[in-house]
DNA sequence: GCTTGACATGCAACCGATTGCATTACATCC
DNA sequence: GGATGTAATGCAATCGGTTGCATGTCAAGC
């Protein structure tokens, strides 16, 4: 190997290893790597002295060899489908942080939504991690059963029986959703769905379904995929045509869009029409504030991490489908179904 | 070592080596080894023969201990003061796919803007990566100047002489915004500044300052610390009381902010007062949308990970600094001067 | 028929740590 | 004073690959 020529060190100083802490300190290398992992095996003296040294050498321990002959490097990974999307930063930061605390990397992938891309991040990073998260996985189960039987793996929002998950459990304020819309007079409200493979969608569909039917509403269902923006107001013209009064979102972002998409058709929110969103990750910085199902989806990343440590410690193997729960925020964008425009 | 009682491999099967896809196919380890990395080296027949083994037993190359032998390990970190800044999330994600592209894995650190917490994250990667990216970084440049010696290192939003950077030039969008402005009529207005430390705020301040003096227009500045929604909410009060009549917000997230700030204090924006934001990451998602400077941020992270690649290619080691161009991108969040507030 | 060289493969050292098992030195106890 | 124990340290194997150099094989060239 010709390290001068390649890329790992041919910056000024090449880095002292172990071998020249010990051999500056008089000591065999073995006693170096204690002075590092296990001081109290060592006298006190010892330690000192020899810690001096890797200080004045600048020694650090090279966290690759150390990987390759403990099989620990301190590395996880994160997976999410969408960087951009407002749902995941929130999430991603409250990951990051407990990983952090437990003094590991963070190894990010982007899939895009695309499970093809997923795999191939997965096919990079399990060689170098010790856990995997993976948030709105779009894989396939029995791609994912593989992954998890290599390495300690918790999924968020998709729920497969066996394996690890913390689920955002948006069911219940769904439901409180329809009710608010109910109470407020709307009886023909539409459902602006997310990607057909994604856990979450299909679970607010099923809870805005249960509970419209259980109050006698009419629901109808419109696309706005791949879930942003731009899909949530282009959703407004076919659902002011299908003559609806209210929408409930599949996220926040499409809930948005969708409130811009009507203010550009001249249709007034709350007066003429309500919008319920998802995830409550805009806050109140829609215009108007926006009436959302609230669910804390930075604790997921927390409880996700927290839990991949606890597998990765050898704990709990038993089967964890951790939910969170959910309520609804009402803000500005509901009220009264209108009059004129009340169908059936 | 332990390998079934430690953290490793204590998953079902323990992952095959190189010596037993060696043993198998009846060759040499060297040579299993180059039918992976070197496959030209080998006859055709046993590349296949290899390989075949290989699938069948689910061979996958060690990543750690080839990283231990070459020094290379296709990682490269990431570093951004917060996550959940809508600045950073398309910045990141187009950094991402250009890794990907390349074969990287990216380690992902968010700072919260904290130095001590950046150094910390710094320490961590460091070992285990061959590049660095660090985005608006807190560190003071002696630090940085350190690890930059030892790794190939770019900057985003940071400009220190000798090192790597690209820089976002929201200089001429900020003067068009000025500029944009004066026309209109606004005679004082306000800046409203985003942290001390960070040199997109250094830049956008004088910019402001040297174009507005060239128009003489007055202006004050009011801090929005740490820049967020809530701080540019805050703002609102001082800014309605200084009497100015349009802000100009270290970005968009203040921005809109104040915008709701200004809402609260019953202010119409832009019939009674103007706001010019700066990034152009909230698109039209704002009420009023939202004027702003617009500054490519997502280029920033492709084009910092391409001078980081070619860096730790060896190539160009000359003084580069990568400008970023910006503009004005006029919505509805500004307006005529109102006539009755014109101050002075 | 023997040299020569190209091609394919194997040998063994090496990357930089960790760690089980000696070994050594010294204090303690009978 | 010798057996015994304990604390501090060293030896050497090991983790799973990569790679410079040596070796072997076979066909072409003279």
């Amino acid at each position: 190997m010709k390290r001068d020529s390649d890329g790992r060190e041919r910056r000024l100083e090449i880095a002292p290893t172990i071998s020249q802490v010990a051999k500056v300190s008089g000591v065999s290398r073995a006693t170096v790597s204690r002075a590092f992992t296990r001081p109290e095996m060592l006298s006190e003296g010892t330690v000192r002295r020899v810690k001096a040294v890797a200080d004045k050498l600048g020694y650090v321990p090279n966290q690759v060899a150390r990987a390759l002959s403990t099989g620990r490097h301190g590395n996880v990974a994160l997976i999410v489908s969408d960087v951009a999307n407002p749902f995941f930063p929130p999430l991603i930061r409250a990951a990051q942080l407990h990983a952090d605390r437990a003094g590991l990397c963070v190894f990010l992938g982007n899939s895009d939504e695309d499970p093809a891309r997923e795999e191939l991040l997965l096919g990079r990073f399990i060689g170098q991690v010790e856990g995997l998260v993976l948030a709105s996985s779009r894989l396939d189960e029995a791609q994912i059963r593989i992954y998890a039987a290599r390495r300690p793996l918790v999924l968020i929002n998709r729920d497969i029986e066996g394996i690890t998950r913390v689920l955002i459990d948006t069911a219940p304020g769904v439901a409180a959703a329809i009710a608010h819309l109910a109470e407020l007079g709307h009886r023909h409200i539409a459902y602006v769905s997310g990607p057909t493979t994604s856990w979450s969608n299909q679970q607010r569909r099923n809870a805005v379904r249960k509970e419209a039917a259980k109050r006698g509403l009419k629901v109808i269902a419109i696309p706005a995929r791949p879930p942003s923006y731009d899909t949530g107001r282009l959703a407004a013209v076919p659902i002011v045509a299908s003559g609806v009064t209210a929408a409930i979102a599949f996220d926040d972002l499409v809930a948005q869009g969708l409130l811009a998409g009507l203010a550009a058709l001249d249709v007034d929110v709350p007066r003429s029409f309500s919008v319920v969103g998802c995830d409550d990750v805009l806050g109140e910085t829609t215009y108007p504030q926006l009436t959302t199902v609230s669910a804390r989806c930075a604790d997921a990343g927390d409880v996700a991490v927290g839990l991949l440590l606890s597998q990765m410690n050898g704990g709990a193997s038993g089967e964890i489908r951790h939910k969170l729960n959910s309520h609804l925020v009402v803000r500005a964008s509901t009220g009264p179904a209108p009059a004129k425009r009340k169908s059936r």
